[in-house]
RNA sequence: GGACAGAUGCCGGAGUGGUUUAUCGGAGCGGUCUUGAAAACCGUCGUAGUUCACGCUACCGAGGGUUCGAAUCCCUCUCUGUCCGCCA
């Protein structure tokens, strides 16, 4: 949610900024102004006439309480309850309009993030590790899958229905072996680890953006406000929810492993084969919140702890910062991070870390109080910034392996990093 | 799921219709005293909105209602505790 006060003080600011999105909020914004005037109209004129109210019933109190007769004064209390009722009645139409609109606008994109239409204008960061060179023909990652019997698309389908996988096997193994590895690093990385709920609330989901423009890309259980997490960046910042979290535990670095699941309305017919495109996968999320004047230096971080991973793992990516047309919903800067997939020539997304600015904050309420030193009385809460990434999305990464460390016979090397956490070294038909 | 009890500020805890601007205590912060500390004493101590400002308004789990006036009375919901049932 964007600051209602920047928008009143500089309304053509705001709107040129959203207008890199390529989108067009100038009427939306000019919708607001209006309807803000108007609403601090109405509760400017309540409030006059509910501080009259107080002092008149209170001097009605006080004549009561020594037997005194207040005719006079409750005549005049009527009047004024006709009037307030009125009133009362408009101001929260006004405020509840106004809050709407505003959390359907997104988030302005940072001075730093480039601007452009589309994918074809991401910026080009880096890349990293070498591309393998096969003396054969790469197969896909569920031809590999397949040929060792690993991989069980129909068996998915008639559990739940498409886009749901089952893994046997050494891919079930080596999920479980990711996730702790995964886990470790953000730990090492300084991130504290959470077991967390994955079911959340529609407060959380309002709180991290999800809601109310993406409802339809999330499970809803029925007949309870309760929702699949599509991310356990949900939980993770949500977890400090209208919370002031004390200066000097600032910054907060946080780390969990859940399965996330997302409908994938809209995108019928895109990667249905393989586990690249699921309603269920699993994934270890960093977050981190911050003060403002450190986001900037903890994106980079966060970041970089996501892609120490893919370095460990020795699996050629590549990294590049979003334009302004391609920045998600509530992100104010993003870095995405792509593997490179042999069989399909290309690179795609493994991890997303974005910084969110205080968006996230501002509907999550999640503050620390800014101290002033000349005057301690006069420290203020002020928004905190938040930011996250993958690091990783587990399944991706398998797929990532398997085609990266394939063999001509059909099996696979498992990467030496992981040894600690599995036995096997070569994943082969049994 | 059933029965009962509860929800007040950072914490504890009073408050059953009107000088309550939420009593009091503890913690915290500032000060006096002290070589320093402790103790004692004095002061301070929530959030948000609105206003150029003084100030005003709202908030006692959430929402609604009664009233000139609600932490207090009424209704609905949520959560917590205890007991019972069920259960990994």
């Amino acid at each position: 949610m964007l600051d209602i006060k920047k928008i009143r003080q500089e309304p053509d600011l705001i709107k040129e900024l959203l207008s890199y999105r390529n989108l067009e909020f100038i009427n939306v914004i000019d919708q607001i102004l209006e309807v803000d005037e108007k609403w601090r109209k109405k509760l400017s004129e309540k409030e006059t006439l509910e501080a009259e109210r107080n002092k008149l019933s209170k001097l009605v109190g006080q004549k009561k309480a020594k037997g005194e007769d207040a005719e006079e004064e409750l005549k005049q209390l009527n009047t004024i309850k006709d009037n307030l009722k009125e009133i009362s009645e408009l101001e929260p139409i006004f405020s509840e309009e106004q809050k709407k609109l505003l959390l359907e606008l997104p988030n302005t994109p940072s001075s730093c993030t480039p601007r452009g239409k589309d994918e074809e204008d991401n910026k080009f960061i880096l890349e990293w590790g070498e591309k393998r060179e096969f003396d054969f023909t790469p197969l896909e990652h569920h031809e590999i899958g397949d040929k060792l019997k690993v991989f069980d698309f129909e068996r998915g389908v008639k559990l739940a229905k498409s886009r749901f996988t089952v893994m046997a096997g050494i891919a079930a193994k080596l999920e479980r072996a990711l996730m702790n590895f995964m886990l470790d690093k953000a730990s090492e990385n300084g991130h504290q680890e959470f077991n967390l709920p994955v079911i959340n609330n529609s407060e959380s989901l309002y709180g991290t953006g999800q809601f109310p423009k993406f409802k339809e890309d999330v499970f809803k259980l029925e007949n309870e406000d309760l929702y699949l997490i599509p991310t356990a960046e949900v939980p993770l910042t949500n977890l400090f929810r209208d919370e002031i979290i004390p200066e000097e535990s600032l910054p907060l670095r946080l780390t969990a492993f859940t399965p996330c699941f997302r409908s994938e309305a809209g995108s019928a017919g895109r990667d249905t084969r393989g586990i690249i495109r699921q309603h269920q996968f699993n994934k270890v999320e960093l977050v981190t919140i911050c003060k403002a004047e450190d986001a900037e230096a903890e994106h980079e971080r966060l970041t970089l702890n996501a892609e120490s991973i893919l370095q460990a793992l020795n699996l050629p990516y590549r990294k590049v910062q979003l334009c302004s047309g391609d920045l998600g919903f509530s992100a104010t800067r993003c870095y995405d991070l792509e593997v490179w997939f042999p069989s399909q020539n290309r690179y795609r997304e493994i991890s997303s870390c974005s910084w969110f600015s205080d968006f996230q904050a501002r509907r999550a309420q999640i503050r620390f109080k800014r101290p002033n030193p000349q005057n301690p009385k006069k420290s203020k809460n002020e928004l905190l910034h938040t930011i996250n990434g993958s690091g990783l999305a587990i399944g991706r990464t398998l797929a990532a392996i398997m085609e990266n460390y394939q063999n001509e016979n059909g099996s696979f090397e498992i990467p030496e990093v992981l040894t600690p956490y599995l036995h096997e070294k070569l994943a082969q038909t049994a």
